[in-house]
DNA sequence: ATCCAGTGGC
DNA sequence: GCCACAGGAT
């Protein structure tokens, strides 16, 4: 549901969504219509056939693979259907507290910002950069990473967001490559 | 490297 | 109207 969509708005359908579908195990003997329809609203209605694939492989196909529980790695992750690198490292890192790297909007910006002001967050070629920094940053323990990540996350959702930078709130400004002059104005 | 997907803020 | 959003698929 967090693909593409902030959490303001997700917080509302996951409730609705996790009630209705406690489990793998649930979702994959719900019909698909009744996943979508659960979706109304959300958007990105693809995401919501892919989550109900997901469900499916992992639960029945090939359960003698899966038995019937996600893998913790994002290799075995990114095979998935909606289960790209972002999702993939989110899932390893924050369910299974595995050593893993994620970037996604916010962390790419985070990254670009502070050790690579001059790529360009959106650009295809400077993400594969910022996935390599992430590496280069990411803490030795899993349970570290997982902080670490969630923090990054933070960072670029609460402080240093697309709009706004709010350098005069943010806790790496002195050792950020783009922080802005605070001796007056702007906070 | 491009195209694609819904919705809400501003 | 544009832009941004816890990206993915082709």
């Amino acid at each position: 549901m967090l693909q593409q969509t902030q959490v303001s708005r997700v917080l509302d359908f996951y409730d609705r969504f996790i009630t209705r579908f406690p489990d793998l195990a649930t979702l994959a003997s719900a019909r698909e219509s009744q996943v979508v329809s659960q979706w109304r609203g959300l958007g990105y209605y693809a995401r919501a056939r892919n989550l109900h694939a997901l469900a499916r492989r992992v639960v029945r196909e090939e359960a003698h693979v899966y038995g019937g529980s996600l893998p913790d790695s994002p290799d075995a992750l990114r095979v998935l259907p909606g289960v790209g690198a972002y999702t993939a490292g989110a899932v390893a890192s924050f369910a299974y507290e595995k050593r893993a790297a994620l970037v996604d909007t916010n962390v790419a910006r985070v990254l670009q910002r502070v050790f690579a002001p001059h790529l360009h967050p959106k650009r295809g070629r400077d993400l594969r950069h910022l996935w390599a920094i992430a590496e280069a940053v990411l803490p030795r323990t899993g349970r570290a990473a997982w902080t670490h990540n969630q923090a990054l996350m933070e960072l670029g959702a609460l402080v240093c967001t697309a709009r706004e930078k709010r350098c005069g709130r943010c806790p790496v400004r002195v050792m950020c490559a783009s922080t802005e002059d605070l001796d007056r104005g702007s906070r």
